[in-house]
DNA sequence: TATCGGAACTGACTTTCATCATCTTTTAAA
DNA sequence: TTTAAAAGATGATGAAAGTCAGTTCCGATA
């Protein structure tokens, strides 16, 4: 759904994004450009397989990407937030999308086309500096991950995913406990195992007063004891 | 071990590789920068957690990259081959290494220091270009296996790694059966397993006549069988 | 060529986790 | 508020794969 678009020079979320390299004609100019979209909790910002036209800039929102596995089992690879762009691999590696956006709330996000996406790396050596920075630490994020499936019990990788979250979604004044709804299948799909085993391992948290649950959120009470839960071998 | 170096101007493996993004005189100033190194099989070419001061370029032999993984067990994240460079996700992240580099093979491999390979970037359009893609293509095919590592049995997850070591080195010329000396305990690191259950599977393979071995060497006989093995579900 | 060490291989056993079934709670719509 | 549907929770069971222990094979070196 297309509405009113937030202009770029007043988004906040741009502070400490790959947008933050843009000086301020830049800005106006994408802001002239760009489109600017609402998605409701669980639609689809873009579809693997499909062919990308531009990329995708959050504005607000949480938004997970995530890849159909064979058995048609979903991995989430990604998480974002606002200030985020999603999108750009595929663009850049010139290929379809390997993975598909799906907004995990309501959201609001802005939409740059390619043309101008393309534009700002070759006049602005920020920005594509930033772009590579961006990939190569998502590069380091994706293996580190593939390690931990490899060998890290479930236990283990539902403590990370839910300190992941924590990291990602934590809103910069927290010093609070941190909650989060999410449902026990993207939870699951984080994690790389079965929503059962999720659930079954969640109440082990909760016995064990790490964290508590509410419905589908979930409160962190100990972080660190789940930090240390995750690098048990380390 | 430091030795004579080879130009990069005669370097044939550079044809298809970033390194082929240079010109002439591009080619001339990193021959005359570089140093140029041999490795004995196993022996480590850089190690995780250390400092990158710039990128290495394989001339020649075979290459893993790998990550120790919580308990000390290796997951190999890369093959390399002749005409690849490796160490570059650490450099352009601008973080310490996150995975160790070793030689598969007796190995020939040249240093770019660091300085040298950001003027390239900067300074050439086509080379900044070809490492995005590079970049992308690699965390397309990290996410790729994190997806398989989740959800896929080790069975497949085999079969893919054969396929995966024809694919990296199998010669150019090459249609016939593809075959390859690797340790079932370095097989069992690209597919994330133990080396017991990987040479159970190797058995079974055997037995199916998808492949036969010698000592530690594996040649591929039915590629296209292996190939319907690991695309069970797709 | 003998032998020593490491790698390939095999078997027995155990653990982890996925699956299926069922029940309960929450959520949202009528 | 009632009720239907979706999501959370729990139990029982079996398959997949890890671990440990042991044997065989191969290749390097004396």
């Amino acid at each position: 759904m297309k509405f009113t678009p937030p202009e770029c020079i007043n988004c906040t979320s741009r502070i400490g994004s790959l947008m933050g390299c843009c000086n301020q004609s830049e800005l106006e100019s994408v802001s002239a450009t760009k489109s600017c979209f609402t998605f409701r909790k669980g639609q689809i910002i873009f579809h693997e397989g499909g062919k990308p036209s531009g990329l995708y800039c959050i504005n607000s929102g949480k938004v997970k990407v995530a890849k159909m596995g064979s058995d048609g089992k979903e991995q989430i690879v990604r998480l974002a937030k606002p200030g985020d762009i999603i999108g750009y691999r595929a663009l850049m590696a010139d290929t379809n999308y390997s993975a598909s956006a799906v907004a995990l709330d309501d959201a609001v996000v802005c939409f740059v086309p390619k043309s101008q996406f393309l534009e700002l790396i070759s006049h602005n050596v920020a920005f594509s500096g930033g772009l590579m920075k961006l990939l190569s630490t998502a590069l380091g994020d994706a293996e580190e991950r593939m390690v931990q499936m490899a060998y890290k019990p479930v236990r283990e990788r539902l403590a990370e995913a839910l300190l992941l979250l924590r990291k990602t979604y934590q809103p910069a004044d927290g010093t609070d406990n941190f909650t989060i709804s999410i449902s026990r299948e993207d939870l699951a799909s984080i994690v790389g195992t079965a929503k059962e085993t999720t659930i079954r391992l969640l109440s082990e948290f909760k016995d064990e007063k790490l964290i508590t649950t509410k419905g589908s959120s979930i409160t962190i009470l100990d972080a660190d004891k789940l930090y240390s839960i995750c690098h048990l071998y380390d």
